[in-house]
DNA sequence: GTGAAAGCGCTAACAT
DNA sequence: ATGTTAGCGCTTTCAC
């Protein structure tokens, strides 16, 4: 076990093997014309010396990496982590292997410019292309493979992943309004997010299509975070005629929500009916009927459709919609009285 | 926007700003010598020109990274997204940045190729340090800096974050003979970690102070997997004369006991008791009583050790032992009878 | 089938 | 204060 040997490099095993640099990096790299009887020696030495190819020195001559970037908001956020799961699904199946990058929290200052950072830094350095969870900027000055995952609104210039918002958000209000909520809150999520946009248009055009007139008072602003949905919540509630129902455009706003509804001890859905969007967290065993996405999903096909594009193969759609689904797991007993 | 320009380099800045390539990587480091007119003309070029340093060729001269790697079985696995999260807070607060890399299922053969492998290439390639999640393999052929958390049974080598996993099945096992229990089961883990042996060690001995013989039947094995905890209560629950409760050595196998006991219409706790150490998924919600470990603080420890060890920063104790803690969720009517 | 040598983009002496 | 130059470890012509 020897301790403070510096690292093995290709030399070494060439030395050892008695051929040239040129032959060992032959055997590393899988090309046919090495003699098999070199070649097992060569390999020999590899594993002797415990040599393990310098990714850096190699990516460098040969620009091709097998390597893909996730680059997401800090992983506290839930949706984040199943993408991650999903990403990795997809990753074990293919010859590439993942690196992580995490921006840091959504609210902090500076993430904008640590996407743009990591975006280059991967594709430029150490990996063939990118996937970016829930961008901050909406443009890459790299030619590179990407493909986003719930991206901006305004970016309709790469490939991407979206679910069924706008349809999503439609069948979540359909449902409130069957059961006959008049006064429906609705707590919006980032803005510049393109899921934010069609959920909210959801919101809006179902009221519309019901002949409710708009009140603006009943929206309230979030960023997808717990955080917003308990101040949401709290705003909606305190009006002087306060929703029937709380439409929270994902899921960890509706567990803000859910926390405020106990704390002011009213019953769900009894006394407050509350839906959200997406269905990560705890809501699922709390009760809280929600608008599932198949989030890992997402990933898995943002993994393949990144592959492809690495691999240069054509496919058809720049992007690629999932479907959502209206899942009820608890019914109200005297909604819309 | 220039679309198909090749990567731009250092020495594209250095020409336009009409200096030599140091110069720009004096800039670039930070290095105090450069005029602060040469400077801002440099970094104003670097911003036109939207140049990023190349991560791979840099370290590979430098020698210095800022990146810390850290290599864990699949993300399925929620043990390990818990350290993750406690980790991705560490590095928040640090110079460093975060690199993740996953070895895929733990059942899967070529895992421990795959985490040797990795760490080899994350540390001679890319990164400053590791921190390994339930390694696999106990040796690493390098001498760059390491934490485990987790760790394997026989590895004192190298600094680690562990739990208190004897005491806390100490305390399990106290909790369930304290009411009345007699005939406990046990369900072990990964039997080459630490962990698994300290836990199982626990069950033993707390039988022997009760004065109650060990049966052997009444031990399943398994690997932390739910899936495991499942096959593990069937077992158990087939014997003749089967447990009053079942200690599951962690908290996914303790679900795999609760679906089994929801299948054969037990009630928890009345008819079985089930107890499980950590306490990550649903088990929460379900109410069962486990042996809670402050999992993402373990990240942020062992974060917090790995830059030290970076930083050539010495510290008192090789190993850092987190506190277990009984959280009692459900008790039993009519336990032991 | 194998070796020599150039060079990927960068940093760190060593010059000036 | 700035430029010149020698590599870091590897892949890849181009020889032989």
């Amino acid at each position: 076990m020897p301790k403070k040997k510096r690292t093995v490099t290709i030399q070494d095993v060439a030395k050892k093997a008695k051929v040239s640099v040129s032959t060992v990096s032959r055997v590393l790299n899988g090309k046919a014309d090495v003699a098999s009887d070199t070649q097992h020696r060569i390999l020999s030495v590899i594993d002797d010396l415990g040599y393990t190819t310098n990714l850096a020195a190699r990516s460098m001559r040969s620009h091709k990496k097998n390597l893909v970037g996730l680059i997401m908001p800090d992983i506290a956020y839930p949706f984040a982590i199943e993408v991650m799961k999903g990403v990795n699904r997809a990753i074990a199946e293919s010859e590439f292997d993942l690196l992580v990058y995490t921006t840091g929290d959504v609210r902090k200052s500076g993430r904008a410019w640590h996407e743009q950072k990591y975006v280059s830094l991967l594709t430029n350095s150490i990996s063939d292309g990118v996937i970016i969870v829930a961008p901050v900027a909406g443009e890459f000055n790299i030619d590179a493979p990407i493909v986003s995952i719930d991206p901006l609104a305004s970016n309709p210039n790469f490939p991407a992943v979206h679910a069924t918002n706008y349809q999503g958000a439609m069948d979540a209000m359909e449902y409130l309004l069957g059961l006959g909520h008049k006064r429906i809150g609705y707590i919006s999520g980032r803005a510049e997010l393109e899921s934010s946009n069609r959920r909210l248009k959801g919101y809006k055009d179902a009221l519309k299509k019901a002949g409710i007139s708009l009140d603006e008072k009943l929206i309230a602003s979030g960023d997808y975070t717990t955080e917003t949905g308990v101040s949401g919540a709290q705003q909606l509630l305190a009006l002087k005629n306060p929703p029937t129902a709380i439409f929270a455009s994902n899921d960890q706003m509706a567990m803000g929500v859910y926390q405020v509804a106990q704390e002011m001890g009213l019953r769900i859905p009894d006394d407050l009916s509350v839906i959200g969007f997406d269905n990560i967290t705890e809501s699922k065993y709390l009760g809280l009927t929600t608008v599932d996405q198949f989030i890992s999903e997402m990933g898995y096909v943002a993994t393949q459709m990144l592959i492809k594009l690495i691999n240069g193969e054509k496919f058809e759609s720049q992007t690629y919609k999932m479907q959502t689904h209206l899942v009820i797991r608890n019914s109200c007993r005297n909604c819309g009285s």
